[in-house]
DNA sequence: CATTTCAATTGCAAAACGCAAGCAAATAAG
DNA sequence: CTTATTTGCTTGCGTTTTGCAATTGAAATG
């Protein structure tokens, strides 16, 4: 009884208890559309993450199934973090998100390139950038 | 000189200083797709935001340009909050999210009909839910 | 003119954040 | 074999942001 809490809760409310932060998306972007893999890379991001908040939120993100967390086997120091398909599934999000600060900003830039395709053809540039991600991971 | 920090942003970097919190896109969601207009019925969502955090957003939602404030003309302490074009145009990242939450979440629960029609021809569903928010504001 | 409504503001404790320093395990260098 | 360096964090601590409750002032209502 009384679990009224878990149900029929908003698809808005669910998205932004998973990524509703000032971090996790910048991590998300950096993992998806730049190729980065490691706990170092990650810290080198031009927004300047502390290394404290990016540690408890690749934690999250392993929690909330977005990433795992797996060692490398040829040194085993070093962590990669590998994105599940429900974060690749964010791709038309950034996307979207993109299209938008594009045209709202006048500081923001994209690569023009990238924003073209998204007008032209946005589900062939999707399956592209999720595939590029999965094949980077292996 | 020296405005580098103010050029070639990232576009995920812009949104999430614009919606990138706990309740903007709350109150958003409301204002766009509950039809709220006014700051005691967007007291009255179930995530239950408190009246100093309501107030703060709203203060810089209208600052980034997201709603105009208005006086009720036949009352005088009302007000109402009006949707811009650059807010309207976050409707179909709304969706987007949604569509993502409804997929990983088992408890989350959209109005079906919404997600079918935004399988089916989303560009109709985004201009008429822009449309309905606009009628709604005159 | 007293009461209620509306849209907030204020005060305060608790939580989250940002920065710098420190740390253990593994590898590389001497 | 010993020391230094790299890697992926954790810890401490001061600052900022949040959440909650109480209060306010202007305007409408009874």
């Amino acid at each position: 009884m009384s679990n009224s809490k878990l149900e029929n809760r908003c698809p808005i409310d669910y998205a932004l208890k998973v990524f509703g932060d000032r971090w996790t998306l910048i991590v998300l972007r950096d993992l998806m559309l730049s190729g980065k893999r490691h706990y170092r890379e990650l810290m080198t991001s031009k927004e300047g993450i502390a290394t404290n908040i990016l540690a408890s939120r690749l934690k999250k993100m392993e929690a909330d199934g977005l990433v795992i967390r797996k060692h490398k086997p040829e040194d085993k120091r070093q962590v990669f973090y590998e994105l599940t398909e429900k974060a690749l599934d964010l791709v038309p999000v950034l996307l979207e998100i993109s299209r938008w600060s594009v045209i709202y900003d006048q500081h923001t830039a994209a690569p023009p390139e990238l924003m073209r395709r998204y007008q032209v053809e946005p589900q062939q540039l999707i399956a592209d950038l999720q595939e590029a991600a999965r094949i980077r991971q292996t």
